[in-house]
DNA sequence: CTGAATAGGACGAAAAATGTCCGGTTTAAG
DNA sequence: CTTAAACCGGACATTTTTCGTCCTATTCAG
């Protein structure tokens, strides 16, 4: 149960692209240099993120990234997604695989349950809301309110 | 992001020994055969659960395992965190590695914030409950509400 | 043309997850 | 007392996932 670097790159990275103008094209290197991110590394998750279409790319000379959205169009489950495809907590809320019992497990019900709501909460994070925070937090102002609220549970499973 | 085996066969060994009469004492072999979990992984993990004193053990002929204390004075948090210690989304939330710039990190406020949902949600659900949720699934009894409540955030960081 | 930059895929090392095995200990029962 | 059953503990083996690297191709500015 843990996140992966992949995913933590790509948030600082885009985190970065957004602390700048929109439009702004910046190169891997720039990116890793500042934020301290394998430079190889981190350019197959920004071509994940091209792919997903969070950024866009120039390349050859003078080439680089630059957003695709404003970064309030975009939320941080989006970018999750984009880097190692849909979340599943366990087997059975994973669609490729499944669980044949997960008919029958509440343990598959509770997991789904608490997927939905890290989902939710997720999706409801935009970029620039995290953006913000972070610039807040790197000036000194000691943050005073939670980032998230608390979310609904959504009424699953219920036909 | 996964939840392993190892924390699903905890859960499931339990939900076992909760379908069965307190103080009933029963042998990995037959948890093993009747789940479907490999018989020394089992062994190996419910070595931890009775470390962490939520199951007790009778060593030798007729031993085996029984649960040291009622099914609703055990919650799934409990269980998770005795297989494999405290849940941690996160280098930064990870009381033995920890990241230099947790301080001045908006992604680790909100990962704090969602881990935080997690634990809650795991710790107001009961081995109880989850025993009865899953008793009526097997009995083709369709559930129609979700097994967790929405839980408050607390509000973390203000000094 | 040349050098800079991303795209894409193959590859490799390290770590974690998932088990297995075996010798040791405890205990019930004959 | 002996034996067989069962857990204990640690070492070990296998597989999968994570965390990257590297190389070639492509694109583009100057
Ligand atoms: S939690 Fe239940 S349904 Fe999900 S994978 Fe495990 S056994 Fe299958
Ligand atoms: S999220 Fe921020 S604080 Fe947490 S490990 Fe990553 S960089 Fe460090």
């Amino acid at each position: 149960m843990h996140i992966t670097r992949a995913v933590e790159y790509g948030i600082i990275g885009m985190l970065y692209l957004a602390g700048h103008d929109r439009g702004k094209v910046v190169m891997i290197d720039e990116i890793s240099r500042k934020e301290d991110i394998p430079k190889s590394f981190l350019g197959k998750i920004f071509q994940s993120l091209t792919r997903a279409g969070l950024v866009n790319s120039n390349r050859g000379a003078g080439g680089g990234f630059y957003m695709a959205r404003d970064s309030d169009q975009i939320n941080i489950l989006d970018i999750i997604e984009a880097v190692e495809g849909k979340i599943a907590l366990q087997r059975c809320l994973d669609a490729a695989t499944g669980c044949s019992n997960s008919d029958s497990c509440a343990l598959c019900l509770l997991l789904h349950d608490i997927q939905e709501t890290v989902k939710q909460t997720l999706a409801n994070t935009t970029l620039a809301d995290l953006a913000q925070k972070h610039a807040d937090m790197k000036s000194h102002k000691h943050p005073q309110r939670p980032l998230t609220e608390s979310v609904r549970l959504p009424d699953i499973r219920t036909e």
